[in-house]
DNA sequence: ATGGCCTGTTACACAGGA
């Protein structure tokens, strides 16, 4: 079984870059981040006829997510609030970052884990709070089911060897004490970073900003990930980064990762 | 050249991204 995951910045402006990587990399499912469209304005038509279904999740102009996969996912909800209730959940549903299904009973969740902005500033505790209900959703979801992939855009960089330069990154959104830490918590779990079972190096990333030339000069973060619960991570045969899509004319400034099972 | 971008909106700059 093969999973993918990729922030596609805008699917109807990306939409011919997803539909002829599909075509490549015939995927079972292919977790989307930053949809940025409603969900009747999704562009369903182009992956039917590529033999895919889309499970969405969207908003206007903001956040977005969706599920791309050849047969229909099982169990398929969205937002925090359908695992644990809208009282603990409060606004943190309001924008539309969490989607999931399941797929030959493994659990697929899919993130659009919030940027944050600035150290310090309330979108920065937003994504605190937000990775704190994180970890209570996916409690619940591995009660239920221990086979669990945790997948998608979370806007953190783990470990200093998924930065083209560390120095000085302490002090910057993505990589801060406060925001690894509390992805650490979650990952507490008991969920293990899928890529770094096949790959020990740095220099291996899935963004680069869109200027200073950052993606010829491979300055990048890798920030995209599938963590993987116990079962599956001894059941992982690879994990991959396909750099193919961001060297295209108006790329994402994502580039999918792909984990095979 | 060491870098100066991209998307959606009811827009003719701005917010947000990372």
């Amino acid at each position: 079984m093969q999973i993918a995951t990729w922030n596609v910045n805008s699917i109807r402006t990306r939409i011919t870059h997803v539909v002829d990587w599909l075509r490549d990399n015939p995927v079972d499912v292919l977790c989307l981040q930053e949809t940025k469209v409603i969900d009747n304005d999704f562009p369903r038509e182009p992956f039917q006829e590529l033999g895919y279904v889309a499970a969405v999740h969207g908003q206007k102009s903001y956040n977005g997510v969706a599920l791309l996969s050849r047969d229909p996912l099982e169990s398929v909800s969205c937002g925090f609030a359908a695992v644990l209730g809208k009282d603990a959940v409060g606004d943190l549903d309001d924008q539309k970052r969490v989607i999931t299904g399941c797929l030959e009973n493994v659990r697929i969740v899919n993130l659009y884990v919030p940027n944050g902005s600035a150290i310090g500033s309330e979108k920065y505790a937003y994504k605190l709070r937000w990775l704190s209900t994180l970890k209570h959703y996916l409690e619940v979801l591995l009660a239920e089911n221990p086979a669990l992939l945790v997948c998608g855009d979370f806007n953190i960089a783990l470990d200093d060897r998924d930065i083209y330069n560390p120095d000085g990154k302490d002090t910057h959104i993505m990589a801060s004490p406060e925001e690894r830490a509390a992805l650490r918590d979650v990952l507490a779990l008991g969920l293990k970073d899928a890529f770094r079972k096949f790959t020990d190096e740095g220099g291996h990333f899935s963004w680069w900003d869109y200027r200073a030339a950052s993606f010829r000069r491979n300055l990048g973060w890798r920030i995209d990930h599938h963590y993987l619960s116990p079962v599956l991570y001894d059941r992982a045969q690879r994990c991959t980064i396909d750099t193919t899509p961001r060297q295209r004319e108006k790329p994402s400034d994502h580039t999918p990762v792909i984990v095979e099972l």
